[in-house]
This record gives C-alpha cells, structure tokens and sequence, in this order.
DNA sequence: GGGCGTGCTAAGCGCTCGCTCACCTTCGGC
DNA sequence: GCCGAAGGTGAGCGAGCGCTTAGCACGCCC
C-alpha cells in the first residue's frame, strides 16, 4: 500500500483530471484550501500556485466553487471506494472492520491535506453540490453498517446502539484529519493500526 | 432568537461579557461564525444581528479577530472547567473518565454552536492569540490523560498506547460539534450517555 | 440648565475580491 | 503559408470588504 502525501503517493487521485493545467489548479486549490478553507483562499492565490495568471483559472473552471466541487467529489468518491474494498473482502467482521479502520484512517493521515477540504469545506458548497456529497456520504455510513451489523449477526460483536456506534466510528477516523501532523511523532500507519484496535474495543470484538 | 441552546447544557457563559450591547454583538458573532465560518462572516453581519450599526462594533472591539479571541478563550476555559469538575471529583477512574467524557460530550452537543467556533476557527486566529488558545488546549489534554493514567494504576483500565488513547478520546468528543444536530433524533443527553460507554470500553474499563 | 463623556450612526475611504474581456501565442491540418 | 481552435495573459470592472471619522442623542454631575 502506498502512502507518503499527496504527492509521494496516497496514490495518485488526480490522475483523471485532465488537461495537465487544469489537474495543477486542482492540486493548488487544494493545498490553499487546506491550509487557509476555502473562504479565504482567493483565486490569485491557487493560479500563483499553478504559476499562472489569475485569469487562467477560469479557463479551465466556472467558478471558485466548482474547483471545490470538484475536490469534494473526487476525495469522497476515493474515501468511498477504501472503505468498500474492505467492507466486501473476504473475511470475518472483525478482519473486515479492523481493515476499514485502518485503511481510512491512514487516508485521512497520509493524505491530510485533501482529506482536510473533502470533511471540513461541505459547508461552503452550494445546496445542490452539498446535496449530492451527502448522497456519497450515506453511502460511506451504509458501508461501514454493514460490518458492524454483520459482526452482530455473527455473535462476534457487542453493540447497543449501531447507528450510534456506526457515527462514533466515523467520526473518530474522520477527525484524524484535523489533528494528523505529518511532522508529528506518529506515522499514519502507526494511527490506523491504534484506531483499528480502539474501534474493535468500542464494538465488543475478542471479548 | 434568543439563545435558548446555550442554556441545555451550557447555562449562560457570557454572563461575563460587559457591557450588554458588547455582550449581545459578541453572541451575534458566534452564531455567524459557527453558521458561516469565521472568514465567511462579515462586520456587518455581526452588527445587524446585533440591532447594530456596522460602525457599533469597533465601540467594543478594536477588530473583528478579537471577537473570535475572546469567544475562544472563554469557550476553551468553560471546556477546561467541565473536565477539570469531572476529573477531580470523588470516584473511581471508571466514574470520573465516564462523567468527563459524557459532560464534555453534552457541552459540545448541547452548544454546538460555541463549540463549533471554539474548535473549528482555531486556525483563523493570528500566532500569539492562537498560541495562548493552544495551552489551554494542553491543560484539557492533561486533565484526561491523568484519569486514564489513575485507572491503569488502579488497575481498572487495559490502555497499550496512553498519549494516543486519550487524543483518540477527545478527537471523538470534539468531533461531536462538526456533526451533531439539534433538530436529529439524539439528544445531548444520549449522546452523553452512549459515547461514555463507548470510551470506557476503549479503554478496557470492566472487562 | 449648561458642559461633557459615553454610545451610537451615516457616510465613506482604500483595498481586495471573484470574475471578465480584448488580445496574444502556439500548433496541427490542408 | 495561412487558419482556426485551444490555452494563455494584462488590465480592469463592479461589488463588497474591514475599518475610520465626523457628528448626533442622551444621561449625569455641578
């Protein structure tokens, strides 16, 4: 599994977004906006970035929005399809549920900067750009249900309330991304093996 | 509106903020802040909702940055005294880690709107106002980890990593106010209640 | 009841924002 | 060798920003 940042490899997510200057906008934005959000990221600041003109952005992109769509979309799309690799592997709930934790969290570790502008800037979306995002996100929630609702029908699980434990799970690795600093002392893999652990305590696996 | 959220789980913790016009254009400021983000909110928004003149403001404030320093101190200092109350009252590990956790849980829930600008705008405060915010950040730290710590002399708790349990601890607690909704099915008070449970198991209480 | 500090407003300054427009370059097809 | 499309630039627009200033209303002390 490759991991190092954005650029050293949480894969290479930008490779669909095409012609080469547009995906240079696209990787500027998002650094700006993940250390500055979105509102105060202005777009002579994301064409600096790409070595372009202010007007260049707008070649490639309607509006500032739109880049912010585009990023949110893309990085929920790819958090959406980890966690669906390790939902349908083979394998036990735990196996399974063990291997989400720790495949999403190190996406949110490794790859902070993205993961920083797809969970905390939904809110600057408009309502129709908001309202398909959160369609994705139902979809990442079912997801991990699922594991937890099959660990339960399997007695390998203990859990009273499984929407509530399904939020708390996601809620811990999503916040990853607010305190992860690569500069830390904790590499994402050493993060996802620890949340992996803490989530199976919070459902009862291995009692 | 006046502010009858504040009150479920938070009484009315800008009793301090004198005069009442400085006391009402703060309160203002904190809604728009946790409705729009701190850069997305204007002064002339603050002061309207306020009943005030866009000019009202800089009576009371020299800036608009000092709004947002003030709520985050005094909403830092009301977090810090919930669990300082919580970890310092009689009890075992087990009683003082599960009313720590559920109390900070409630505070963030109940005043979501607080808590959301306490812990989401801290990166819209320049150096010195955000390196000031930052110690309390590491008091809250201590006053958790010194529970987990008493429990696993105590013998009553089973943590491999304490350091990273207890970030794990209070990342799940804070994150509570990015997706908590009054109008959801939840109240405070529940939330409160299973995320205690949940955080005793991870830390191996009563096993 | 005149003088004055306090708290507020209307108007607006200087600046920067998102975005546009007229024009320039490069390059493959014929 | 000319042509149009694609991709870029410099200059600048209207709007809205944070914040300032001149002046007004009002309570309070003498």
């Amino acid at each position: 599994m490759t991991t190092a940042e954005e650029t050293g490899g949480g894969e290479a997510p930008w490779a669909e977004v095409t012609p080469d200057a547009a995906r240079r906008l696209l990787l500027a934005a998002v650094e700006a906006f993940a250390e500055r959000g979105y509102h105060a990221t202005t777009t002579r600041d994301i064409a600096g970035r790409a070595g372009m003109s202010p007007a260049a952005l707008y070649i490639h992109y309607k509006t500032k929005e739109e880049l912010l769509h585009r990023i949110s979309r893309i990085g929920h799309e790819k958090a959406l399809e980890i966690l669906r690799t390790a939902a349908r592997r083979e394998g036990s709930a735990t196996e399974r549920l063990a291997d989400a934790v720790s495949s999403f969290v190190r996406w949110h570790a490794g790859g902070r900067t993205t993961a920083r502008v797809v969970q905390y800037e939904l809110d600057s979306l408009g309502p129709e750009a908001r309202a398909e995002i959160l369609a994705l996100r139902h979809e990442v929630d079912a997801e991990v249900r699922g594991i937890i609702e099959d660990g339960l029908a399997t007695g390998e699980f203990d859990v009273l309330d499984v929407r509530g434990t399904t939020l708390a799970v996601l809620s811990l690795c999503i916040d990853v991304a607010r305190w992860f600093n690569l500069d830390g002392p904790r590499t994402p893999e050493e993060v996802g093996t620890l949340y992996a652990d803490l989530v199976l305590r919070m459902v009862g696996a291995g009692k």
